[in-house]
DNA sequence: TAAAACTTTCATAAATAATTGAAAGTTCGA
DNA sequence: TCGAACTTTCAATTATTTATGAAAGTTTTA
């Protein structure tokens, strides 16, 4: 395989693990391809290169920044700005993480909050009763997951790896 | 609130987190549905009670019988069949992940493979080491992250329970 | 074996999400 | 302050994903 063929599968397959994350494809496109860029790239010169729209680039830019997993930067004496992509696969994970937990648990947990306030009467007594003991569980195991992330993103990659070593023993 | 729309709240907002876990919005509703019905379900129930067609009714109940996450059975004297979801949040939880693994991690690992054939010649040779390099992290990474989860697979809870409380220690 | 009861399929339709590109907005240097 | 260089916005379009429902298929019972 030629380095520019396989630099392209990259990107596609990246594109596509992206869309089941919460990133769009072309976002995970974008990412990919600053991933695998040795020089920081110009919006213009990302437009080119995955042979997408102005406005397309710029919005996928926009949203890497925001995830935290691209950023800004000047070249000396010139005028456009440039980005690089986090290379770091520890940290782009834990990014995904943080974003994630923002934007999914959170809302779950909030509906699981209010769920609770059912109001109870002898007619329902039974039912609520069951109703409250399930949402009870899955509020359980959320709140578990959410504080395991928010620590996660606070954590290094080593603390984790030692982690994951235990875990892998047993 | 009423219980009625405790349930409708629920249902509703487990079917939008659904479409952020791979499992679409409709096969996450009738999963909560069944999750808080006391009684299993017939199709036609289901049906009734999310006001979706037959045919939508049909595959969500296929996949979602697919993922592990409910399953079919039979009522004594009954012709029609019936159907009720794990409610164990653990057993739900690893279901999804065994399913991802599959349909996700599987295929960016492949493709990682596929590019490490990248051939280096002269010309290239320092551009595509630092392809590789690149991809090798990716790699590495990725395959952690998949024996994370075939070992999850196999676990109970009481030792992820565990392993999770040692990790909130630090 | 017929027909009633129930389940599955699939072409088409509807809903949702992503993309375009021209126009408006912004910033910077002279 | 002007205008060139660059960035952002957004209404309209296009692509993708889901849902529908009538028709075909299957199983069971009488």
């Amino acid at each position: 395989m030629q380095l520019d063929e396989a630099k392209e599968k990259f990107i596609a397959s990246w594109g596509s693990l992206g869309s089941n994350w919460g990133v769009s494809r072309t976002m995970a496109q974008v990412h990919a391809l600053l991933m695998i860029s040795e020089e920081p790239m110009s919006a213009e010169d990302v437009m080119g290169a995955l042979n997408i729209s102005r406005g397309n680039t710029n919005m996928s830019i926009r949203s890497l920044i925001d995830w935290g997993l691209v950023e800004k930067l000047h070249k000396l004496g010139e005028r456009k700005e440039f980005f690089q992509a986090e290379k770091d696969m520890w940290k782009v994970a834990t990014r995904i993480a943080r974003e994630r937990r923002k934007r999914e648990l959170a809302p779950i947990m909030s509906v699981l909050e209010q769920v609770k306030e059912v109001e109870v009467s002898d007619g329902n007594k039974q039912e609520a009763g069951k109703f409250l003991k399930q949402m009870n569980e899955i509020e359980n195991f959320a709140s578990r997951i959410d504080r395991m992330m928010a620590k996660l993103d606070q954590a290094d990659e080593r603390w984790f790896s030692s982690l994951l070593s235990k875990f892998m023993k047993r």
